[in-house]
DNA sequence: ATAGCCTCCGTACCGTGGTACGGAGTCAAG
DNA sequence: CTTGACTCCGTACCACGGTACGGAGGCTAT
């Protein structure tokens, strides 16, 4: 691909360009080798990894850890990345439980509070 | 009601003493009636209104939120209190299913790694 | 009455995930 | 050959939700 500027990246990836260097201080993301002004800055290798730790924040995966599973790739260690989705995997789903519950609660708080201007509309009683 | 002292009140919350007194520099929290020194501190009024920050927190209400939400049970405004939760579980929604399908990209990739040390573990795919 | 634990209060600090700013250099077009 | 847009780089700053620290003072038991 056509060596992309850090903007094109960073709007392809759908981040701000600080957000671009961010990650590269963090060391989530390559720096350009230092050694090609002007000629090709970032490829279509960059833009996949820039996808994956915006899909990997989305699961829930710290920074830090997403830097973990970048250099799991590399070294190809299968069993620790096997053990950090399937860890992932539980505390999603114990957060999904968690988020469900209280859309219940939520829910039964706007339904109570929905008709009637007058009657008990407990805010500070939603949660029980 | 039984004169709690701050840190009791933290326990039966589940939280730090530091907290409480984070939360009541927020406004989320009384800070006990001045003028009552070696008396009642917090009473059963206080840990439920702990308990409500905390299930509210979990429901993804920021604290600023949590104290608008307060506000609006003191006023009773039951329309804005509605709205709030409304949204709140229109936010939850999407959250959950960003969950869900992060959760089933994860499944993929731990099932795909599961078996045989060798071939593709391709931890940089998960997400496609 | 002194020790030890507690409270209150202010201020400072922390990790996470960015966002902004200013300076210096490069590059292509006008 | 200057202007403008862009790069790299470092440093500083931000919001959020705490967490820690240090001092002044109070309650209670020994």
């Amino acid at each position: 691909m056509k060596m992309m500027r850090i903007s094109d990246l960073a709007r392809a990836g759908g981040v701000g360009v600080e957000t671009v260097r961010f990650y590269q201080r963090k060391g989530l993301l390559a720096v350009p080798r230092g050694s090609a002004p002007g000629g090709r800055h970032y490829g279509a290798e960059d833009l996949r990894r820039l996808r994956f730790v915006r899909q990997a924040q989305a699961a829930g995966f710290s920074l830090a850890e997403i830097a973990e599973l970048i250099a799991l790739d590399r070294t190809d260690d299968r069993p620790r990345a096997r053990a950090m989705a399937r860890e992932r995997i539980a505390a999603l789903d114990a957060q999904i439980a968690a988020l469900a519950a209280a859309r219940r609660s939520l829910a039964r708080l706007a339904s109570d509070c929905a008709r009637g201007d007058a009657g008990p509309c407990p805010i500070l009683a939603a949660f029980d």
